[in-house]
RNA sequence: GACCCCUUCGUUCAGCGGUUAGGACUCUAGGUUUUCAUCCUAGCAACACGGGUUCGAUUCCCGUAGGGGUCGCCA
């Protein structure tokens, strides 16, 4: 049988980042079993359900490359089916209505548990049992004559063949009427596996107050939705050998579900960072290249000649999109801004304008210009005059970027030219001391 | 409160009766005879607690503690 598997998001304008994650699982595990992985979109909330809100649910699946099989299926458009499975409930004798007195609101209808324990086999947390005493009988139609959660939650799974409902552990007390459902139904019930939570740097569940959790985020702050997707994949799973930066396709091999840790996790983005440093460093040079110009080209700056050459050096600094306009502005522009930090701590001492003095004049006496040359000459100088390389190379680094970390210095210098850097000395030389 | 779930370094993932308890991120120290956000090497750092079972428990069972989830008209 082909495994049917789906993502099943109520569009609130963001998705954040625990279900992304189930989002994900399911994907993994629809594509690594071969079968299908399925939209639907829980858009009975009249309210919060806008077409922005949805547009912005299927742009983030889109932009992490959760591709999904046949059309989404949109709640709303299922009342009437949802309503008459609960006429059906109620003919078959599995539903009652009631009119809760006293609070006016109305009559209502009820699914009525069947009064025996219900047994479970969940696919990460193993068996789950619940006795009768301890499940409730629960409202499937409002008084106001609306669906709740449960009864089209479950037709529609029904409706999708869904065969492996994979979601957030806060539901595992729910797959017990669930299932109560399916059989009352006539329904095949489906297998089920619940991932734990993912919690914020407090240890807590995400709620819609962490707001730094969307995956919209994730995305404007620069990283990749490859690395992204990567690291929710290893948020409660792994390979089980120690591989951590894989590629789809890997990831797809390897996926299971039945070595999907059962205790909760929290994001670490530092080690996001890490990785997405990882994507970077992997990217073809091209690639690399052109998500540095667009970047640029947000601020309206452009990078010169020696594109190639500063690309190749920047390529294995850069961890993500937001760090490429504060490390290579200065290679764009002369009108780059200094380090408040650096400049205090490095170019406080007047003697240090003396040595950049010095430095400017052996440089402007260089034939060629070239990385090698000014690395030489810069020894030269340094050993020549008894001084510390801590001493110098910090202050003409802040000099002509206005930073006090960066790539290889000689190179940078080689880059940017001659006339360029020797300006670039003058001018610090001229504004700070 | 009731029911259910969870508990290995700061974080994350391994380990599934006998290991010097491993990898990664972070951090620290050294190195790459200059910076450094890269790279290399080394290092710090964990089995929540208490009982069992067993020749032997991180691993199995039972408690305790802590955390989390759910509890008839949210999804």
């Amino acid at each position: 049988m082909t495994t049917r598997t789906r993502f099943a998001p109520s569009p609130t304008g963001h998705v954040h980042i625990g279900n992304m994650r189930a989002a994900v699982f399911n994907w993994l595990y629809a594509r690594h079993t071969g079968g299908q992985f399925l939209l639907r979109v829980e858009d009975t909330d009249r309210e919060r359900s806008t077409p922005e809100a949805i547009k912005t649910l299927l742009e983030a699946m889109d932009w992490l490359g959760l591709n999904y099989d046949e059309t989404p299926l949109y709640q709303s458009t299922r009342m009437n089916v949802h309503l008459a499975a609960a006429e059906q409930l109620l003919a078959s004798g599995h539903a009652y209505k009631e009119d809760k007195g006293g609070t006016g609101q109305g009559e209502c209808i009820i699914f009525k548990m069947p009064g025996t324990d219900i047994e479970f086999t969940d696919l990460v947390k193993g068996t789950l049992r619940k006795s009768a005493a301890d499940m409730a009988d629960f409202v499937l139609v409002r008084s106001n004559g609306t669906p709740v959660f449960h009864l089209a939650n479950v037709l529609d799974d029904i409706e999708q063949k869904i065969t492996q409902v994979i979601r957030g552990d806060d539901h595992v007390e729910n797959t017990f009427r669930h299932i109560a459902m399916y059989k009352a139904l006539g329904a095949p019930v489906p297998q089920f596996a619940h991932l734990p939570m993912i919690v914020n740097a407090q240890g807590k569940p995400y709620s819609k107050r962490d707001g730094d959790a969307f995956v919209g985020d994730f995305q404007t702050k620069g990283f990749f939705a490859d690395a992204l997707f990567n690291y929710l994949a290893l948020l409660g799973w792994s390979p089980g050998d120690e591989r951590e930066v894989m590629t789809r396709d890997e990831m797809i091999a390897a996926f299971d579900l039945s070595t999907v840790r059962s205790s909760p996790a929290q994001m670490d983005l530092r080690k996001l960072l890490w990785m997405n440093g990882e994507y970077v460093r992997a990217m073809r040079p091209v690639e690399f290249a052109t998500m540095c110009r667009e970047e640029l080209r947000t601020i309206r700056l452009e990078i010169g000649e020696n594109a190639a050459a500063i690309f190749a050096l920047m390529q294995e600094r850069i961890k993500i999109r937001t760090d490429i306009i504060p490390a290579m502005t200065f290679f764009c522009t002369d009108d780059y801004e200094y380090d408040e930090k650096a400049v205090e701590k490095k170019l406080s001492k007047p003697e240090i304008f003396q040595t950049l003095e010095k430095i400017a004049g052996i440089l402007e006496g260089l034939q060629p210009f070239d990385a090698e040359t000014v690395n030489k000459a810069l020894h030269d100088f340094v050993e020549q005059g008894g001084l510390k390389f801590g001493d110098v190379m910090p202050p003409l680094r802040i000099a002509v970027s206005g930073q006090q970390s960066g790539p290889d210095l000689a190179p940078v210098l080689a880059i940017l030219g001659k006339d360029d850097v020797l300006a670039r000395i003058r001018k610090t030389i001229a504004r700070f001391s």
